[in-house]
DNA sequence: CTGGATCCGCAGAGATACTG
DNA sequence: CAGTATCTCTGCGGATCCAG
C-alpha cells in the first residue's frame, strides 16, 4: 500500500496506549516529579522545594495521579511528624529510562530549537 | 552527599530543555502528528483523516507550532486547488525515534497501567 | 484544499487559608 | 510535615463561519 494510507487512528483513538503514556507524561510537572522520585524515596516537601515553581495543590494532584496509575508507591510512615515516602515502581524506573532519551534529544537540540523558534519570528512577525 | 539534596530545579526551570520538549511534544496531537508525519511527505487532509477526532483549528495551530520549532517543514505546491506538504526535520526524526521508546513502553504497560488504576479507584472510591 | 478569525466552555493550574 | 478546600484565572480545544 502507498503511504497514503497512513493509519494513525490506531494511535489517536483508544486502541493504542501511546496518547495514554504521554497522558501520564504530560502536562506541566509529571514528568520533573518522576526525575526527581527516579533518585530514590523521595518526601513530599523535598519534591516542592526541588521542583521550582510547583504549588502543593499541583503537587499532591499529579502525586496521586501517578500513584493511581501504579508508577509511584506511596509509603505512610506513622509518626510524628508525618513522614510519606514517594517511590517509583519497576514500571516507572523503565519509563524513566525511555525519558532520558527525550532528555538526551533535548539537550542535543535544544539551541536549535530556539533558533528555528527565532527565525520563524523574525521571518513573519516584523 | 545525601540524596536530600537533589536538585530538580534544574530541570524544572529554564536551563534545562526537558520541560520545552516535553511542552512541544506535550498536548494531545504534536505527538500523533509527529508520528504520522514520520513515514514521509503528508499532506493537511490527510493528517485531517489519520489523526481521528482532530479538529482543523487544532491541526493547524499544532502544525504551526512545529514548524516553528524546526521539526516540520512545509511546503507549498503553487496549483489549484492548493497542495500543502509537511515533512519531518532530520532533528525530528531523531525525537521520532526517542518516542518510539515510549511508545514501546506503552505497548509494554498499558494494561498493567490501565489494572493500577482500577485497583486504586476500587479501593478509594467504591 | 488549506487555512484564518471568532466565540465559548471546560479543565488545568495558581494563590491562599485551613487541618490532622 | 503532608496534605485538603475554595476561589479564580488562563489557555486549550471544539464548533462554526469565512477566505485565498
Amino acid at each position: 500500500m502507498s503511504r497514503s494510507h497512513i493509519d494513525v487512528s490506531a494511535l489517536a483513538s483508544e486502541a493504542c496506549p501511546v496518547s495514554e503514556v504521554l497522558d501520564h507524561v504530560s502536562g506541566k510537572w509529571s514528568i520533573g516529579i518522576l526525575v526527581a522520585a527516579a533518585q530514590g524515596p523521595v518526601r513530599f516537601t523535598e519534591l516542592e522545594r526541588s521542583i521550582k515553581g510547583i504549588s502543593r495543590r499541583m503537587l499532591t494532584l499529579k502525586l496521586r495521579k501517578l500513584e493511581r496509575d501504579g508508577l509511584l508507591v506511596r509509603t505512610v510512615h506513622p509518626v510524628v511528624p508525618p513522614k510519606v515516602e514517594y517511590t517509583l515502581t519497576e514500571m516507572a524506573r523503565e519509563l524513566h529510562e525511555s525519558l532520558l532519551g527525550l532528555t538526551d534529544w533535548a539537550k542535543r537540540h535544544g539551541t536549535t530549537v530556539a533558533a528555528a523558534q527565532a527565525a520563524y519570528d523574525r521571518e513573519h512577525n516584523r
